[in-house]
Parts: C-alpha cells; structure tokens; sequence
DNA sequence: GTGAAAGCGCTAACAC
DNA sequence: GTGTTAGCGCTTTCAC
C-alpha cells in the first residue's frame, strides 16, 4: 500500500500550482490545452485518484445514494437492488446498500448512518407502513427521500411503486375465469402499504365477483411462512379453489407442503404469487404471478430522484408502474 | 432540509470549545462527567449528527468496508452480501457494495470508485481467474483486500472460500452409492477458480470411483443455461444416471427441462446443485446439493480482514471452510 | 491562463 | 479538564 498519491503531488510533479492542477483535471474552468494535456499524463503516470472525501467535504455532498431494503437476501429486493445499482450507475452515482432487516430501529440507525455520510439522496423500503415515519422525516431533514415499493403512510413525499389492487385485480379476475369459487389469502402481517393495498384489493374484488373468501391467514414473507400456512389450511377442512399468497416465497413454500401432503396443483387447488422473480419458474408446476416492472422501478425511481436532487421542492411524485399478469401452470 | 449542524455549533451551543465539543462526544480523551453529559444532551437537542467526509478525510480511513460481487441479484450472492452485512455491522463497519457484472473492466472500474472513497478495505469475489489480476492488484495497492468465493490464481492474497474439492467429493460418493455408474458435469465456463476446483475434482473422483463420464457442458451460471443444457443433453441420446450441475441454478433449470421433457427426477436421472441455495427446497423434487456455510464465509471473511486492516504485513490467510451434503429426492 | 489562499468539518498535538 | 490551532485533500474565489 503505497502512500496515496494527492493532488498536491501531482501539482508539483508537472510544475504548476494545485490550483491548476485541479482546474485541468476537473476541466471545469478555462485552462490551456497544453496544460491540460500534460497535467493529465503526470497524474495518469502517477496514479492519482481523486480523494471523495476532500471533494464531498469541499463540495457539502457525494455523488452517492444510500439504499435501504428489508433483507437483501430476499430475491426480490436483490433483483431491485440490482437494478438500481445498474441505473444509478449510469448517472454517475455510486450506491451505499443497508439492510433494515425489517426491523424499525435498525431501520433508523441505518438511517442514520446514510445521512453522516452525506449521502445525495436515499432510496428506501420502509419496514413499516406507521412505526417507519419519525426515521423517515429525520432522514429526509438531511438528504433528498424517495419510497420504493412500499410507503408510509403519514409521509407525504415520493413514492414509486407497483399498482398493487390493479395486480391483484387481475389475479382474482384470472382465478374467477378458472372455475374458482371460494379463495384464501395468505400473505404477510406485517403492516406494509403494499399489504394493505393487496388485502384491501382482495377484499373488495372477491365480493364484486361473488366469490368466497375464507378467512386469510397473515404472518411474514418467508418460504418457510408458506409451509406452515399450507398446514393450518389443511387442517381446516376442504381446500378452498384457489390460494392468494401474498408474494412467491409465500406461494413457494405452500405449494411445497400442500404437494407433500398430496394434493396436486392446479388440480385440487390455483396457487398465485407475487413479484415474478425467479422462483416462479422454479417451482413445480411454475407460479401464476404477478410481475413486477423491475426495470421500469428502478428507472422512475431514479428519475424522481434525480428531480428531487434538482429541486427540493418540486412536486411530490407518486408514480404507480403497471405490472403484468403472468400465467402459468399453477393455476391451469 | 435545514442547515447542518455542525460540531462548531453544537460547541457554540454547549458554551464550551470545539475541542471539548469534540471530546466529549468521541469520548476518548479525559473530559469531566458533567461537560460530557451536557454536551451529549446539547448536540441531541440540535441534532448534530457528525460528518463522515471531515472525520475521514482526518482520519486518513473510513469505517466502511467495499464489496463488490458478480451479480448482487443471484440469490447466492444475495445471501453470501446479506450475511457479511450483519457481520460487518457488528464490527462498526459499514457497507459499500458494488456490482460487477461479471465483467473485468466493470471489475476494475467500481474498485477505482472503492478506491477513491477511501474504504477501509475490499472484499471481492473476483470476475475472472486470471484477468481479474490487475484489478485487484491496483485495488490492493489502495486497501487491504479479501478474496471471497473464489480467487486470482496470480494474486496472493487472503482468500475464504468453500473446499469445493470436498463437496464435488462427497457428491460423486453420494451417486455411486445410488448406483449411478455414468455421470455428466453441466456447469460454467467462466474462468473462476472455483470452477475449476469443482471440475477438476469431479473429473478425478469419477475416474477414482471408476465412473463413466460424458463430455461436459458448460456455459454459465443461469437457470436459462441449465434449462439449454438439459435439451443438449437429451439430444445426446440416452441421458446419463447423474448430472452434477455447477450450481444450484443451473440444476433447477436443468431438472425444469428435463421434467418437461417427460422424464422424471430421481427415477430416470439424478440431479445435483451446488450452494443450498433457497432455490434448491423450491424446486421439485427438492434439490440434492452442497451446503454452503454461509455464516462462517461472512464470518472468516471479515475476521481475515480486520486482522488484514490491523497489520498489513501478516501472513496470507487462505481459508477453506468445510461444505456440509444436503441430501434431498432430487438423488433417490 | 495561472497562482495564492481560504475554508469545508473534524481530530489530535500542544499549550495551559 | 479545557482551549487554541494545524491540517487532512479538495475546489473556488480573488488577484494578477
């Protein structure tokens, strides 16, 4: 590890003043070609690297996002994140990734960490639809805040997300036009926007299409989730036509228990997921799902935050993506 | 957004000098009971929170930690990010992660970002065996690094991986004690240093175990891949008793095709992956594969680091964590 | 077109 | 135990 070569060096090394120096490589203000020219091959030659943290203190800002997801081991906030590295990438900013691990506090010193680094802006999944709002409103006291996905609901600020009802709509329209008379849902307790949007949907587009809806079954987003719901539905009595599960881990995991056990998908039972990720085509017989824009997330989100970078107070975005039906086996 | 506090207001505030402000907050120097206590509830009331660039840029070193991955999406990596991130975390370390597609001059360029922000240190899993070596040297010149998952043959530095040589060992033991007698590898072509641990260690268990071996398939690590290779396969005639597939997934999408072909997992072949990955439960039947000790790689990795930033003239660690057999009906 | 110098926020060496 | 001050690397007035 040599000792890391400054502008100062480089300066000197061509024979002009640091302030040249950094006029020639920046390129922001009138300097000569020629020296231009030179001072860039003395520092090329020497290996200089520009210091972000001298430029971030000069300047009072870096040229990086902070992102904070629930889990991101969860495919499909890895699938985001992978989305929004690759635009955010393209527009010149770097990505801090933070992991609330669903959990407020955590959440808020993550936060809180985003903002000592003086982040440009923040990308974030709230982990709580109510509980999330007094991290929120500290971190955006400090740096521009965009909602991805889920929002809280006491914050009034940008959000882009996934046109939940209009998924979910589509699903049970999808079901009702299979032959399924009665349905479940089983998804997350967690009290999340996107929960709420989905379970209100359900609620309200069941009853318009004459449907019975036995009562859902609510706990986390996780495989493991899904097995036990598969049980407790099980030990009910009679499988209902079709099961809403709440996103594909969910859908997975209750799939797999309610094969175990016997039953055959779609035969005796539809199984619909959420989020269209990987795991859809996976499982056996592949997932009827939901899929969600991911591009096309990443790219609004970015978009709203960059306006916002531009402007901190221009109009409050909220942006709905529309998703897409995508029919497979589980459910014919 | 209001103005920043800074530590001169909140000493201004405090009625005391910045240096005591200082003091008082970082805790590392003598400072009476009482200043402390005021100027903690004095910088709470203001909330100051302190700026990461001046202490770094004074500190010559961040408390952050650069990680850059293939492909943060890949659920391997995913989980493999997930778990440093809570290791990390619990060091006091904060978390950069960078993406590198896969690609070498990606590679290079998001290290030059790690580079310039000063991270404490790098961990990597490198793109490419051998072009990846003057990345990571450049990279190492800047900061200690570790290698994760898989390492530069030319590059001697700290490495945490799996013993691959140990899983493909117990895989193969595992499929002639089912009685395969000729088996296939389908796995990546690109040139990683796990990938040729795996394939030359199938390559010499299989002739040890007096196997019968087709000619590899390899291409890369996707599910669309295993499910092409599955067609090749079976335009090949007659399917061999057992794939080995270099991942997990690859063998889902080996096993859709396959399945979709009409033939049946484990009665007409048997399938292997590689990582225990979430993908091996969901997919039907469950997936025989090696365990990676997820804890432990995130674990060993961050210990060789922080051992690396606390002497960077100590001895290469080279670390090989031992794999545990998932045995699932994938391979009975 | 170029140089000198101030200052971003912070910590630590040095006084007292 | 507390205050004063230098300086980390950089950009940007302000002179010339």
């Amino acid at each position: 590890m040599t000792d890391p070569v400054t502008l100062q060096d480089v300066a000197d090394a061509a024979g002009v003043s640091i302030a040249t120096a950094s006029r020639a490589l920046t390129g922001k203000n009138r300097v000569s070609k020629q020296t231009v020219a030179h001072v860039t091959r003395v520092a090329a030659r020497l290996g200089y690297r520009p210091n972000a943290f001298g430029r971030a203190l000069r300047e009072g800002a870096s040229r990086t996002i902070g992102v904070v997801v629930p889990v991101i081991g969860n495919p499909f906030y890895g699938r985001i994140v992978h989305e929004l590295e690759t635009e955010l990438t393209e527009h010149g900013y770097d990505l801090v990734i933070a992991d609330s691990h669903g959990d407020v506090e955590r959440e808020r010193a993550r936060l809180r960490m985003l903002a000592d680094r003086r982040v440009a802006a923040i990308i974030i999944v709230p982990a709580d639809a109510v509980a999330s709002a007094d991290a929120l409103a500290e971190a955006e006291s400090f740096a521009p805040l965009v909602q991805l996905d889920r929002r809280v609901f006491d914050h009034r600020g940008d959000f882009v997300g996934v046109d939940n009802d209009r998924g979910i709509t589509m699903l049970l329209e999808h079901l009702e036009a299979e032959g399924a008379k009665r349905v479940v849902l089983v998804a997350s307790n967690a009290i999340t926007s996107a929960g709420r949007e989905r379970r209100s949907a359900f609620e309200r587009e069941s009853t318009r299409l004459g449907l019975e809806v036995d009562e859902p079954i609510l706990d986390e987003f996780t495989f493991e989730f899904g097995r036990s719901a598969a049980r407790q539905l099980m030990t009910r009595g009679a499988l209902p036509d079709a099961v809403v599960c709440g996103d594909d881990l969910i859908a997975t995991g209750l799939m797999t228990e309610i094969k175990h056990a016997g039953y055959r998908v779609p035969a005796d039972v539809l199984v619909t997921g959420f989020d269209g990720t990987l795991l859809a085509d996976i499982c056996d017989p592949p997932l009827t799902t939901i899929e969600q824009p991911f591009r096309e997330l990443a790219r609004e989100t970015v978009a709203a935050l960059v306006r916002r970078i531009g402007d901190r107070s221009s109009a409050v975005v909220l942006r709905r993506v529309e998703p897409a039906l995508r029919i497979a086996s589980s459910t014919r």
